[in-house]
DNA sequence: TTAGGGTTAG
């Protein structure tokens, strides 16, 4: 073999190698660079493979590809090692365009006839698991069987972590790991976080048992993470506890890594206390242990602790990551804090962080959850090609913000733009089908719903019965809800609630039974779809006892909400002066006079109770009401009793009060369009054939027997329309 | 005496 130049001695090349190494280990670029102009302009790599080949690997363990690409370039007689050392560079990068481009080099090369071997494989492996690109793994499988490179375990290790990726192949993995001919911790951590990233929790720990137990010179930091992170569930904190204390007695918390999957998975398990206890005695924080604390509190609803925290590690000199920063924005969106929230944004700017497709997803939920979602569009519209997370963050934000067209309209073009939604994406559509009543679209909701394999099980079962609940399909709602593999208080809550707003109230309390029968605990809103179901269905004792039972013996403080069914339910069923004395009794708990005096005020109206009706009126004029209604209702009330110098009052504290009187308003969809009408409508282009349509429908009710209600206070409630 | 795999933060 020639080592180059005669006047070049031997022991100079093994110095130079030496040093290229060092530099490369240590990825001291600078160094790196100075020495490779040294070479240059020696001409000595040129002759040596083995320096032109380290020459490309110190750029790509630098990170700066683009100059690896040229100095690989350059050389004239590649060798295998040549492209390894790019490919490997590419791969290493674990992005999704630097993985596309392992792939490109990857083809180039067989093209050029290069055979590839093991350390090619680990390369492709890798980009592949990056690209979760199962077609192009495949294909690269086969040729490592064909080429005999499948026996090595670092290929092995690089396979079965694709294989873990790409999803839903854990059974194929778990083969493939049992018929590995050799097996290291890399092969054991790759297995282990595979069941992590697939919540199989128990093929996890059994994978970790036999480690601990079998294989102790396997055991490592990687180990202790992996698993830690698989368990990150409530239900699993005691297993938790035991692995904090088995790596603090090992000594592998003292490794940052392993600290930081124990805050994280103290904090996923809910358990605060002991992820700030973990986080205190961290002996070394990076920026990822305090990303995950803030991440913990944002996550667990303490966002205002998140934000101290937040300024806690400014003022500890450490910088952010855009990590931190996301953790941040996601505390600023459940706290509310839109001016927090846009200093987060101005940082990441300022920062200099590229907005990547999960800064964005963060910022869009931010402002679409803070109530700004016209800036969320902005952000959304940012990115020509947004992912399936960002669509749906912007589709849930319009439904979050009421604007539930919109939401329709996006989902529209998602799916003309040939993305795929996932399962939040069709809950968000769900939702804004509810809350429209739209019944066609959602069928077709669910036939997508179909079509692309989601199961019906919890969000999608309990998002899609609701639909049809609240769009009256009571039969369907109620079907789908039966078919659900397991049901959570939401979906329980909603199918009653579809049946009570549907005047399906027997069905609903025998639902309720049938909820405590199966074990779940009911909370505030379940006691509002019964209490109102008792309202509906005239059951006073029924709805006291209900009521009584629920702090009794479920602890639930009673809310405005439940305050407000009661007197329904008093009002409705006629017993007025019982419902009286409930809101006086009330008072003491919550500030909730306003509402519930109108409630009784409406049912004074209908039981024609003017003098009780005039009392409760009096008492929303004392409590300030803005509510035009209260106004009209209680001087329609006066008019009716004759007592007209209280008319004069009452309006003039409504003029006194700027209280004016919206015009009653409805719509009706019709072949997708909206038609909108308001009292005394005559804008309408049919306005003529509209008003022909009701006197016929008038008539024809007249004719079957109909007769109006004349009570003076409805008439008298309608000349003060005019 | 040049090249390869796995973990934590979203």
């Amino acid at each position: 073999m020639s080592y180059g130049p005669s006047s070049v001695a031997l022991e100079s090349f093994a110095s130079l190698f030496t040093k290229i190494l060092h530099y490369t280990q240590h990825k001291n670029l600078p160094k790196g660079q100075s020495l490779h102009a040294h070479l240059i302009k020696t001409d000595i790599s040129s002759s040596c493979i083995y320096l032109s080949n380290s020459i490309v690997n110190l750029y790509a363990k630098c990170h700066c590809l683009f100059d690896a690409h040229l100095a690989f370039q350059e050389i004239q007689n590649k060798d295998i090692v040549s492209w390894n050392c790019l490919i490997n560079g590419y791969s290493q990068l674990g992005r999704r365009d630097s993985s596309i481009s392992v792939l490109n080099l990857f083809k180039q090369m067989r093209r050029e006839n290069y055979l590839p071997n093991p350390h090619t494989f680990s390369g492709i492996f890798t980009a592949v698991s990056t690209l979760e690109d199962a077609f192009s793994g495949k294909q690269a499988h086969c040729l490592g069987f064909k080429l005999g490179c499948l026996s090595d375990v670092f290929v092995g290790s690089s396979l079965l972590n694709m294989y873990c990726k790409a999803g839903g192949h854990l059974v194929d993995a778990r083969k493939m790991f049992d018929e590995m001919p050799e097996r290291n911790s890399v092969s054991w951590t790759t297995m282990i976080s595979g069941y992590a990233t697939q919540r199989l929790v128990k093929e996890a720990l059994g994978m970790f048992r036999v480690i601990l137990w079998e294989r102790g010179q396997d055991v490592n930091e990687f180990v202790f993470t992996s698993v830690l992170s698989a368990i990150a569930l409530p239900e699993f904190i005691y297993v938790g506890k035991q692995i904090h204390g088995f790596s603090l007695k090992n000594g592998f918390l003292w490794t940052v890594s392993v600290a930081n999957a124990t805050v994280t998975m103290y904090a996923k398990c809910g358990s605060l206390d002991d992820a700030c206890w973990a986080f205190e005695l961290s002996s070394e924080k990076n920026s990822i242990t305090w990303s995950a604390i803030i991440t913990g509190y944002a996550q667990n609803g303490d966002c205002m602790k998140a934000l101290k925290l937040f300024s806690e590690m400014h003022l500890c000199g450490m910088n952010p990551s855009e990590y931190t920063l996301v953790g941040v924005l996601n505390a600023c969106s459940d706290f509310d804090a839109l001016r927090e929230g846009k200093q987060v944004h101005g940082y990441l700017i300022k920062l200099g962080f590229v907005p990547q497709m999960y800064i964005l997803t963060a910022l869009v939920d931010m402002y679409a959850k803070c109530g700004n979602v016209t800036d969320a569009r902005r952000g959304f519209d940012y990115l020509k090609e947004p992912d399936i997370v960002l669509w749906t963050s912007m589709i849930a934000g319009y439904v979050n913000n009421g604007d539930n067209e919109n939401a329709m309209g996006m989902y529209c073009r998602l799916l003309m733009e040939g993305v795929v939604p996932n399962e939040l994406t069709m809950v968000s559509v769900l939702k804004a089908c509810s809350s429209l009543a739209a019944l066609e679209q959602g069928k077709q909701i669910h036939a997508h719903i179909v079509k692309h394999g989601f199961s019906l099980e919890v969000p999608i079962g309990s998002a899609l019965s609701t639909m049809y609940a609240k769009s009256g399909s009571l039969h369907e709602g109620d079907l789908v809800f039966r078919r659900m593999p397991a049901r959570d208080l939401v979906s329980w809550n909603s199918m009653m609630s579809g049946l009570s707003q549907n005047g399906r109230g027997v069905e609903a309390l025998e639902l309720f039974e049938e909820m405590l029968l199966d074990g779940t605990r009911p909370d505030y809103v379940t006691f509002v779809n019964i209490l109102s179901a008792c309202s509906h269905m005239g059951l006073v004792k029924r709805g006291w006892k209900i009521f009584k039972m629920m702090s009794y013996e479920f602890g639930i403080e009673p809310r405005l909400e439940h305050f407000a069914c009661m007197v329904d339910m008093f009002g409705r069923a006629g017993k007025l002066y019982e419902a009286k004395e409930f809101i006086e009794s009330a008072a003491n708990h919550v500030d909730c006079g306003l509402c519930l005096w109108r409630i009784l005020l409406s049912a004074c109206r209908n039981y024609r109770n003017y003098e009780l009706g005039a009392y409760a009126g009096e008492k929303l004029m004392e409590l300030g009401s803005q509510e035009s209604s209260a106004y009209v209702l209680l001087s329609s009330i006066y008019s009716a009793l004759g007592r007209l110098e209280d008319v004069e009052r009452v309006r003039r504290l409504m003029n006194l009060r700027g209280v004016s009187k919206e015009p009653g308003c409805s719509w009706i969809e019709l072949k997708s369009q909206f038609h909108v009408f308001v009292v005394g409508d005559q804008l309408h282009a049919q306005i003529v054939d509209i008003r022909e349509e009701l006197w016929r429908l008038s008539k024809l009710m007249k004719d079957e027997g109909y007769k109006p209600d004349f009570d003076p206070c409805l008439e008298l409630e309608g000349v003060m329309d005019i």
